[in-house]
DNA sequence: CGAGAGCCGTATCATCGTGTACGGTTATTG
DNA sequence: CAATAACCGTACACGATGATACGGCTCTCG
């Protein structure tokens, strides 16, 4: 099999895979009906993946890659600090409380073995929240960088995670992650001096 | 059979249920697991729970009112807003990272109807966030108290709920609670006005 | 082209969980 | 005390799941 078409099929799996597990929740969501959904065989599944924990790995390693590569792209950037944070900071939050995201966080919670968890912090905040350490820092090198971002993550994720994944809040609008980055960002720019009014 | 015993075989049954949870994960645990462990038969689980998410909603409702009053108790407190906050913050920490909370999480993260989260959001969150606000606007009555709240909750509790949940942050210790409130409250203060050095 | 690898669709097996039922024991009530 | 309700320990039927296996088809490679 060619890697492309192999690659190919594996999107899909994986699609198939968020499907069923919106609908049925990790514990639902079975091998075998991901493979039919699919149309893959069982014995490709194993073959592939290893076991569903296996699959769901997959799943999250490709998820933590894209949004990581979207977010370091956004943090990349050679503009001020306040103008990069307030590039990312809808980006990570449209990324945090995507239904993506959610679907794994929620299969991270509900496996027993802690690696789904353990990839996802890897693959997420671990790599991420440095970055924003090291931004930060360059622009306040009088502030202790790592406060400053945990600040930031505060003030722009707070606990919306876990509403989000409970079902206590729906996925937001655009407008919605708008008005808590303001909001975020307002309350950043005062505590640490960076971003604000400047346009 | 008499309401003393009952209530003592339920506390039992949900002490059994909160172990297996812990061992084995929300999928894992199965009601005759349960009934086995706290020597209940499981028809006694059947009749008396209906169901498995009946035993877990149960455990919720318990949780969330013990919670509930303990930081109701401590809001109440006749003292000023800024002692109120600094008695509040570390109890309200303490119980959302604490190991009832995270396994009752789980299970509704796992949770495929939405029950458990919508009774953990109305018996939490839901019920103590208003009476945040309530306080903050006596204090503040030219500010806007939900967002006064909302700040408190951000800065207190932030994503460590959810990284708990996943694995990716142990159980804190003492310490480290009152580290993360200290540093909560100085932000809140300079932000609010109201706590920072007063004793 | 033929051989072999890979994959699909289906079948099989062992195990587990859900939920009900039953005989016997214990607790409660009149 | 006797009758009844409640509960325990065990059994049972059923369906689902994880994982392996197989025949046949498709794709790839020499």
């Amino acid at each position: 099999m060619e890697g492309g078409r192999r690659a190919e099929r594996e999107r899909a799996i994986e699609a198939a895979a968020y499907e069923i597990l919106a609908e049925r929740g990790y514990g639902g969501t079975s091998m075998l009906l991901v493979a039919q959904r699919a149309r893959a065989s069982n014995e490709t599944m194993y073959r592939w993946y290893g076991d569903k924990n296996g699959l769901f790995a997959a799943m999250v390693r490709r998820n933590a890659q894209a949004a990581g590569e979207r977010l370091e792209a956004a943090l990349g950037s050679s503009r001020g600090a306040g103008a990069i944070l307030r590039d990312v900071a809808p980006v990570l939050l449209g990324l945090v409380l995507g239904e993506r995201a959610v679907a794994l966080n929620r299969a991270a919670a509900a496996d027993p073995t802690g690696d789904l968890g353990r990839i996802i912090a890897e693959g997420g905040r671990r790599r991420i929240v440095p970055l924003i350490a090291e931004l930060l820092r360059r622009e306040r090198p009088d502030i202790d960088g790592e406060a400053l971002a945990e600040l930031f993550i505060a003030l722009v994720i707070g606990d919306q995670q876990i509403r989000r994944i409970v079902g206590d809040l729906g996925p937001p609008d655009d407008a919605a992650i708008a008005r808590r980055v303001a909001w975020a960002l307002d309350a950043f720019a005062r505590l640490s001096g960076i971003g604000g009014d400047r346009p």
